[in-house]
DNA sequence: TCTTGATGCGATGCATCGGTCGCATTCTAG
DNA sequence: CTAGAATGCGACCGATGCATCGCATCAAGA
């Protein structure tokens, strides 16, 4: 590992016409398509350019490489989920631990029902993960989920409450992504998103007690 | 995702000579040290051979194709830790809740000292994911487990017990996954995975009590 | 209308990769 | 010792992929 690709992912130039940014727009929804119906490996610029009805060319006008694409649908990724995430944490009109089993309910839903696309998103993390754009987007944490950590405990210390933030939320996406790699019945998925919830309280409770 | 390949990935002979078990071994060596090396990107069957010492043909006669290669390799590792989790647990010295953190740390910390490698074998995933063999690999669960679950939940129903050996299991190796991609001091792990420990047990306790 | 920069195009270059095939070499049974 | 099987070799082929470049087209201000 010492000598991987460091591919640059910043767009090569912003859309200024508005046929451009419609182009733009193509290209993405087109990306999407081809990523979830043939996944990593037979995701290749020409196939994107033909299902977006543009040429390869155009592509290449506003995105620098295949790898920046990728990054872009799994930025537009985490940017969708962690505004849902966002909406329930700051819903407080309902107690704190209701919201936390809410959240874990949201979350492996939402990576169930597009499940092929989580999969090859994450597939495709290999070709851009050693850029510093993706390790810059990695690197910022979300103050939302401090708060939210403090109000779930309140009687303990900060580098406690810290620990269970990070276990909690590794967790909660770890187990997210190996959950979208088999498909599973909407019920499945909620006695397994409660056991998840109930896992969290636990821990919690024993924390806030003990 | 409609038509996805489906490569093979049984070996095309068996070996019979002594030259030739030699052989396969170093394919297999040098494959691990390319992949780990160079990740899966530029993991090729050219660079294997050439850093087996051997050529690409010799390699084309006991693997049928580049993805075999990967699977050996995931395959191996599966076997590997599988023993190492069983040894821990059938350790019928030490309480069943020891034994669960003693598993809990074992894991992260192979996990993480070969970090490199299991992320690129990670990342390989995709190139034999829908082969028939892989799945089966997958399907195939361990015995094991189940006695252990017993052990840890008697006074629990059988699908209560099964619901949350699923979601132990499931967290585990997960979030043993996540964790290899960031690189952590000996101190961190050993702090999150007691976490994790203690995580688990309140869930246990929960369970058992309530 | 004319001009100029933005936009769009796709044939093409260049590189790499997976996998094969015919031949050389080594082993082993008889 | 020898015949034939097993093993090892590596140049080579076809395929595919990423990315570029020169040119055509379009849009909007002068």
């Amino acid at each position: 590992m010492t000598h991987r690709r460091r591919p640059q992912l910043s767009s090569r130039k912003q859309p200024q016409q508005a046929r451009s940014t419609e182009l733009v727009a193509a290209i993405l929804q087109a990306a999407v398509q081809v990523l979830a119906e043939e996944g990593v490996t037979r995701f290749t610029t020409a196939r994107v350019a033909e299902k977006a009805g543009v040429s390869v060319g155009s592509v290449y006008q506003y995105f620098p490489n295949k790898a920046a694409i990728l990054f872009q649908l799994q930025t537009d990724e985490w940017r969708r989920t962690s505004d849902m995430l966002r909406d329930i944490i700051e819903d407080t009109g309902t107690p704190a631990l209701d919201r936390l089993r809410a959240l874990v309910h949201a979350f492996i839903r939402s990576e169930c029902d597009e499940a092929e696309m989580r999969v090859a998103l994450n597939d495709a993390a290999p070709l851009y993960r050693d850029a510093p754009e993706a390790r810059q987007a990695r690197a910022s944490g979300d103050r939302t989920l401090e708060r939210f950590m403090e109000e779930l405990l309140p009687n303990v210390s900060t580098t406690t409450r810290a620990l269970a933030g990070e276990l909690i939320t590794t967790t909660f996406s770890a187990v997210g992504k190996s959950f979208s790699e088999t498909p599973r019945t909407r019920a499945e998925i909620d006695t397994y998103a409660n056991a998840m919830a109930d896992m969290f309280c636990a821990y919690l409770n024993s924390l806030d007690n003990g």
